[in-house]
DNA sequence: TGTAAATATATTGTTAACAATTTAATTGCA
DNA sequence: TGCAATTAAATTGTTAACAATATATTTACA
């Protein structure tokens, strides 16, 4: 049982050493998250309304694969701490759009270290980076085929 | 500015990848460890004890990169269910050992599908895997520097 | 030996992730 | 037109992650 014990062990587990990357990354960035006063999903939100500006609670859904269960609390927090407003569509009373404060706004320019940081301690070069992010994006397409 | 503003971009970023993926995983996992009773973080804690029977708080913890209050909460869940059992150390009193059940033993037998069926569903080879899993453990060492 | 420092776990409080359900608005179609 | 099905958010409840702090035990060494 030697070679199907060998799948079940902790360190030969894909799974947990995507699990353990993404909790150490986010725990890189936490104290240049804490200095803009922010959490790292807070961060992923931002990084959606400074592309877009202005956008539904179902269509960060969609960008960021979170429910209404877990933006509509985060959100209202963040609403809370002045980064976003939140209000209802005129066209369809069911949309929530959340749209950027000056404040949120401003958070921009002091994140762009944030990527550079992290790139530098990765010890990555660029274009290894780049290859992680596809074959990571070709494992979360084949698995929701 | 767009070449600044394109590092900012959410899918650009391979922290979100990771997290993303991360996440999906646990979502394939989980109508799998629904069967067996247990989480994701569970199932972790039950790969280490059934490599090695019996350990501490401490070294699941440096195992699995949790803390106490990650831990304690959980392990205390877990022998609510009859998974493990807690019990102070003769030897050193602040140190609790956790060992498995009859009950936590036995899911390892049925535990051996999950992550075939991982491997199946990442439309990956076990050669890719690997490299992916080599990846990921340099990334964390790099970062841990 | 007695006491300060270190160590292991537990506790408290905040945020997040997600299932299940609810509420309210809109759409489709008999 | 009117009502059933659909859709978008919000709500409720459970588990987890983690910072900060507390408690209890052990170790180190003056």
């Amino acid at each position: 049982m030697a070679k199907k014990d060998d799948m079940l062990r902790l360190d030969s587990q894909l799974c947990f050493s995507i699990y353990a990357c993404s909790r150490e990354i986010i725990g890189l960035y936490r104290p240049l998250l804490d200095d803009l006063g922010i959490t790292y999903p807070q961060y992923l939100v931002l990084l959606v309304l400074w592309e877009q500006k202005e956008c539904t609670v179902k269509e960060l859904g969609n960008r960021l694969y979170l429910d209404s269960g877990t933006l509509t609390p985060m959100l209202k927090r963040m609403e809370n701490n002045g980064l976003v407003k939140r209000f209802r569509s005129q066209q369809d009373e069911r949309v929530v759009l959340i749209s950027l404060t000056k404040k949120g706004e401003s958070l921009k320019e002091r994140a762009y270290c944030i990527p550079e940081e992290f790139l530098a301690k990765s010890g990555f070069t660029l274009a290894e980076m780049k290859e992680m992010l596809v074959r990571l994006q070709s494992l979360r397409k084949q698995m929701n085929a």
